[in-house]
DNA sequence: CGTTTGTATTGATATCTATCAATGAATATA
DNA sequence: TATATTCATTGATAGATATCAATACAAACG
């Protein structure tokens, strides 16, 4: 592959290293980290042991279903969990989640 | 923050660790990986010091101008960088930059 | 019980995005 | 110069998403 000559380069050279599953995945644990919003609310709930839902609207200044929309995005995205406890909803982070992503993509990315 | 008793969680604690143009810049990047067609265009490039554009269509199975849109997306990024030779426009991964958003990611993450 | 309170769901809306056909721009070939 | 080729851009469209008001649900309180 990278032909050297300067005549081709379409020499239909596919490694693929990535597969379609695998991708598919993968780019549902991004996507939960694509949001500023969510990315604080993460950050919010790794900051401390578990941290009720109600404590994450005041930081991060949006309505209570938007809150729960997000909450609710990371969560299926399996990087927390929440723990319904009386009427409050605890959060917590599932501390391999995140690395095991971004162990992927460092796996196929040049060290340097 | 965690209030112990049962009767008080909204006690306005507000550690919020990640500022919001920092959340920002993160989020996109992680924007840019969070599409499962990107991640395999970008497993591609990472597995070779070189590639052509016109090598990624066919392995990933989608037309000319979804790639051109794809590889836009992950150089504005800063995922990848491109250069025009001849006719041909070759990427190649920018090594710091995967890593610089996973490291953000792992400093506010729970080691287990 | 009825009331209060924390959270999830629904409905609506505006914005964003992934995709491709068609076209344009730039470069190499004949 | 005319033609072919590689890539980017435009236009159009279908689908996803972020947001909040309103409502529903569930659990605790009095």
């Amino acid at each position: 592959m990278t032909p050297a000559d300067d005549f081709f380069c379409c020499a239909d050279s596919d490694p693929h290293s990535l597969e379609e599953d695998q991708a598919a995945v993968l780019s549902k644990v991004f996507s939960a980290l694509a949001d500023p919003v969510r990315l604080q609310i993460y950050a919010c709930i790794a900051a401390t042991d578990e941290i009720c839902s109600c404590n994450l609207e005041g930081p991060v200044g949006k309505s209570q279903p938007t809150i729960s929309h997000h909450t609710a995005k990371l969560a299926s995205a399996g990087l927390i969990v929440g723990e319904k406890r009386g009427r409050w909803m605890w959060w917590r982070v599932v501390p391999g989640m995140a690395e095991a992503a971004l162990n992927t993509i460092r796996a196929f990315t040049p060290s340097r």
